[in-house]
DNA sequence: GCGATCCTGGCC
DNA sequence: GGCCAGGATCGC
């Protein structure tokens, strides 16, 4: 589901849980966790100030006092709401109880979600560090930078590099599709096929894309609300995807759906070459 | 690099 | 009942 500007306007609702301390921390039989175990996150949790909340590409990361870190991906169906009252969610994985009778609940039906933890400075040691690159509105993804990397998979088609993680970050399907239609390419096209110049503007493009779907506080498809529980506007500003056999959004060009990687992909051929 | 796979729920 | 879904990993 969610995409980094999805995961970021989530980080941002939570500004205030910060500085608050955990009283007690649940979680579920199922809870998707991976390279941790349910004791050691809830004795880096429990009874802990928070300090900061960060994101890398659509990873959050959970700061807390003594210098652990929760981290918590929010997969295809996870979300992440305050809430102030006890209440029974199906699909509630993770449920931080904080002061004042806040409550911080991860809900993930399919648990495609994951929760770990590590010590502050050690994320580079992480398993998951392994394969993510910095997100594309990091400070320290550069132009070259993003070339450089995208120069390494010659024979990868534009829409997997879009979705591979480990060459820049936070491109889910929606954001992709969108990206490569503002950067007039098409999908199918390899790597090997483009021009620098032609690579830059699909890297400015997905910079531009993301901040845009920030600004309006992500796309709800169904699902997506913030923290605070609020839907997303983006929806209504995508030109192509989920439009298919319609006109894009600008009424630029009929949108047409291929699969790719086993995802859909919308674009308009005629304007995307 | 590609396809299968992990899950549940909604929709046709 | 079957298909599809905003993600990422693990085989081959």
């Amino acid at each position: 589901m969610p995409e980094l500007p999805e995961v970021e306007c989530t980080r941002l609702s939570l500004a205030p849980l910060l500085g608050k301390k955990v009283e007690c921390v649940f979680l579920s039989q199922k809870a998707p966790i991976k390279y941790s175990t349910t004791h050691k996150i809830k004795e880096i949790i429990t009874g802990k100030d928070l300090h900061d909340i960060n994101r890398k590409g659509k990873y959050l990361f959970f700061l807390f006092e003594d210098e652990n870190e929760l981290i918590l991906h929010l997969g295809m169906s996870g979300k992440l709401v305050i809430e102030d009252k006890s209440s029974r969610h199906k699909h509630c994985h993770l449920e931080l109880k904080f002061s004042e009778h806040l409550f911080l609940r991860f809900i993930d039906p399919r648990r495609f979600g994951i929760l770990s933890h590590c010590q502050k400075d050690q994320w580079t040691n992480h398993p998951y560090s392994k394969n993510l690159a910095f997100d594309y509105l990091a400070d320290e993804m550069h132009f070259s930078h993003f070339l450089k990397k995208c120069r390494r998979h010659p024979k990868t088609n534009l829409k997997s590099l879009c979705l591979n993680q480990s060459i820049a970050s936070g491109l889910g399907n929606i954001y992709a599709c969108e990206s490569l239609y503002h950067a007039k390419l098409d999908p199918r096209r390899l790597v090997n096929d483009c021009t620098d110049l032609e690579l830059k503007s699909l890297f400015f493009a997905a910079k531009k894309i993301l901040n845009l779907g920030i600004k309006k506080g992500g796309t709800t498809l169904r699902d997506y609300v913030n923290g605070k529980g609020h839907r997303g506007d983006m929806k209504r500003f995508l030109k192509v995807y989920d439009r298919e056999s319609l006109l894009s959004l600008d009424h630029k060009g009929k949108v047409e759906k291929i699969v790719q990687q086993n995802r859909s992909t919308f674009w308009v051929p005629t304007i995307q070459v």
